[in-house]
This record gives structure tokens, C-alpha cells and sequence, in this order.
DNA sequence: AAAAGATTCCCATTAAATGAGAATTTTGTA
DNA sequence: TACAAAATTCTCATTTAATGGGAATCTTTT
């Protein structure tokens, strides 16, 4: 095993199967010398990647609620959620919550979210979750709003089997890209309606997506235009946001 | 430069200095070939651990946003934080915050924290963010839980420079750990004082404090007995949640 | 104090990282 | 669209580090 994965296989492992694990338990699970792993597992609780733990057992360390707490400082999108998700689940003046998302890797990822003090209706969408890509209102305006050789690459990889859902979803992408507007209905999360606007950069290189997400018996054909409206002036103000951010970064 | 430190000194570069570089500035900085950085960054964006943007630039990935999600389904103190803090400043009836405070190398790291809604008192400790081993009640909370060869080892690192410093805050810890309370004023931040319980967990290797902090003049005697009752108890209750939460993870 | 378990050390072998420059791709601009 | 400049990747000979097996050491438990 080569390179950076050297140590992204083992950090993985804590993520997606337990969040715990001794050297040898490692070392059964990716293959390789004991010997090995303990080097590595060494140079990762150095850098506090990992910690070790009791009875042999090491687990995800402290290094990485630092670069959280970096990004939260300086990423442009994990800051505008900071500003902007609160009012907004307020304004909307029903029980909701507001997300804001990304493309991370060939799935979608929360970066942000807000919940209205009453809310009842779960999202899958939790903050640096992955989701799937094709799924929801969050995940297609993200997609819309991608290019579209990187679309087919995604396609390629996790897309639609047979053409014809390819194409029909394609289609639905470029409405949803022309309204800047994507609406779903219980399509990740039964029993949710979903509403989510573009939010893009150009200059920025930001392709993301911003949502409300509350409960089918809460929405009904009144209330959409005010959280439509609310979306798309907030996903203006979170796009202005980022461009003078990232202006006075430039010169300050 | 070998081994993991080859990523971690870039990735640090972004913490510590700016949130975004080019490879150029990366190769200037730590030296080496331009080459050699290209293909360490393009390993670290694959992982989700940088991104390129715009202009040549990279700043911190995705992936951090996603380590800290697991952590916080997973990591005994984040999640005890989660658990207690929001009603503890509740408890306190005063304007205040609550923080759940961890050793980070030679540092004390916030890996939890609650404001009451009216909170004006800033406090420097904020989630993820390291902090001096040697100031506040927080700090010192932690330090008098340590091992006598660790508190040592850590003394010559970041410690009193004379000995008499070093004796004097050699006795007062014993104080502190005698009492399980630690109370300054003033010591990290103007006009505020702390008040911290160790929290600790043989078995489990844990060894944190629990701390309120409020700004100097809404604090004073009267409702002292009150703050530290409800250090002490919390203290204890996180100190059983995580006991409970580490028997449950074993079978399940 | 002994035993079992965990971790580090050692070192010959194998494999990967490095750097310089060329080649290619991407981006900005006319 | 085409050109120029900048960014990024590629190539390959050389240097350096990673690997694994087993012995040695340190820790924990009995």
C-alpha cells in the first residue's frame, strides 16, 4: 500500500466499521505485517489522528476537531451556513430544517444545518454525513448545477443502470438548473418534502445546494412560495457572501 | 521529510499560517521540489483532505467535516458534551459557558461546549481550538489529573521557567486534585473567572475537566456553592455516561 | 514474581519518494 | 478562437524510506 492511503485506510476503517480497533484487528482487516501497522498507528497518534485508548484499543484523536474548527474559521461554505442557516429556519416561519450542501467525492455532503427549535421531521442530511447523490432535493441541485462531463463521470460511476433513467434524469437536472429550483417528496427521507436552491460560484469554484427540508403534512401549495423566495434570496446572499469574503482575503 | 509528517506538515500550513496555498508557496515554505509538493497535495485532495479552488489555490477538505461527524457519534467526551452541557448552563441560572476540555500534546483543547442564550462573557476556549496547558481553571483542572511523570514531561516542554514557578504550581495542582475544583479569575481572559471539576475515568483513560465560565461580575460567593455542586455532579454523571456508553460498545 | 499481551526495535530486502526538467493540460486574455 | 502564460502532470535515474519477520522490551494482569 502506497502513498497517502497508507494512512487513509486505516483512518477510514474507524469511520465505517467501528470506531474502535487494536493494531492486530488493523492488520487482519487491511492485510499486512503487525510490526507495520504499529509503526504507522504510531505516526498517526503523533499527529493526533488517532489516540490510543484502553486494552490495546486506539480510536479517531483530537487533530481532527482542530481542522474542523480551522475550517469552520475559513471554509466559505462551512462559514455562510454559520450566518445564514439560523434566520432562515426562522423565517420560514414552519418547522424545518435547513441545509446547506456540497459535492464530496461521488456523494453529497451537509456542511451546515440549522433546525427550527420545534422541529420533528429528521433529515438524513447531518452535517458531515455522506449521502447518495441521486437522491433528494439537496443531492439534484448539486448535480444540476455540475458540469456536465463531470455529471456523466458520476453517472459512469454511481448513476442511473439502464439509459432511459439516465436520460430522464438528465432532463430533470436541466429543469431544475434552469428554475434554480429542485423539489422532492419523500424520496430520501418518508414522510419529508424537500425544497433546495442552487448555490454556486463560478469564481469560486463552489457548486452547492441550499434546502429546506420539512415535514409532507406541514407543506402544502400556500406556503411554497414563501420558502421558494426565501431559498433563492438566501442562496443569493450566501453567493454574495462568499465573493467579498474571498475579496477581502485577497487584499485585507 | 519521512513518513506522515510529509502530510501533516502541509496540512498544518493551513491551520497555522493562511486557509489557502498554491503547491508553489507549499514547496518555498517547507522546501522541496514543486514536483514533489504537486503530487503530495493531489494524494491529499483525492483523500478529501484538501480541495483546490480557484487561482491555483488549495484550502482543508470535506473529509475533516466528516472524521468530526464520526467522532461526534463515537467519541466519549464529545458525546458526553453533547449530552450535558446544554442543560448545565440551564442549571446554572446565570449568564455563563460550559466547557468540556481535553489534553491535546502539550495543550488543553475545548472538544465541547454550551453558552446560555444571553452568554456576553467571551471565553477563549472554543470546540477544537488548542490552548495553553498553563492558564485558566480549565487548564489546570486537567494538568492536576495527570500522572506526576507526565505533568513533569510536560513541564520541562511548555512549564515554569524557575523552580520555584514550577514548586509553587506543583503544590497548588495537588490542591486542586485534593478538592477535584479548580477557580481562577482573570488568569486567559480579562474579567472572566473560571471554575472547573476534573472529569476523569481510570479505566477508560480519560482525563478532562468540566468548566463554567462567567464574566467576574455576575460571580460571587453567594451562588458559588450552587456552580460548584453542579461542576461536581455533572462531572460525575459524565464520568458514569461514559463508563455506561464504553460497557455497552463492548456487547451489544 | 511470573505470564501473557502489547509495543518497539533491528535489519536485510523490497518498494516508494524525490527532484529536475520535459511534456501536457488548464486558464486567462486578446 | 487562438495565443500565451501558468499550472499540473509525467518521466526516470537516484536517493530514501517502508516492509516484514522475529527478537527484545515494555506493560498489564494474575
Amino acid at each position: 500500500m502506497a502513498g497517502f492511503d497508507r494512512y487513509d485506510n486505516i483512518l477510514k476503517l474507524f469511520i465505517h466499521q467501528r470506531s474502535s480497533w487494536t493494531a492486530i484487528d488493523i492488520a487482519h482487516e487491511l492485510g499486512g505485517a503487525q510490526s507495520t501497522v504499529y509503526r504507522t498507528v504510531r505516526e498517526l497518534v503523533a499527529a493526533g489522528f488517532l489516540e490510543s485508548t484502553i486494552e490495546a484499543h486506539y480510536r479517531l484523536g483530537p487533530a481532527f476537531l482542530e481542522f474542523e474548527y480551522s475550517m469552520r474559521a475559513s471554509d466559505p461554505l462551512v462559514r455562510s451556513g454559520a450566518i445564514f442557516l439560523e434566520t432562515l429556519v426562522e423565517q420560514a416561519g414552519v418547522s424545518c430544517s435547513a441545509v446547506l450542501a456540497r459535492l464530496y467525492g461521488n456523494r453529497v455532503m451537509c456542511v451546515a444545518d440549522a433546525h427550527s427549535s420545534d422541529v420533528t421531521q429528521e433529515t438524513s442530511f447531518k452535517r458531515g454525513r455522506p449521502m447518495p447523490i441521486l437522491l433528494s432535493a439537496t443531492s439534484k441541485a448539486i448535480l444540476a448545477g455540475l458540469p456536465g462531463r463531470r455529471r456523466e463521470q458520476l453517472f459512469d460511476a454511481v448513476g442511473p443502470e439502464n439509459p432511459e433513467e439516465r436520460q430522464s434524469l438528465t432532463e430533470e437536472l436541466k429543469n431544475i438548473k434552469k428554475r434554480g429550483i429542485s423539489i422532492t417528496s419523500g424520496e430520501l427521507d418518508k414522510g419529508a418534502v424537500g425544497l433546495a436552491s442552487l448555490v454556486r460560484n463560478q469564481s469560486l469554484g463552489i457548486n452547492a445546494s441550499l434546502s429546506l427540508i420539512l415535514a409532507t403534512k406541514d407543506y402544502d401549495e400556500s406556503i411554497k412560495p414563501r420558502l421558494l423566495s426565501l431559498l433563492t434570496s438566501n442562496a443569493k446572499l450566501i453567493e454574495n457572501f462568499m465573493e467579498d469574503a474571498h475579496k477581502g482575503m485577497l487584499q485585507p
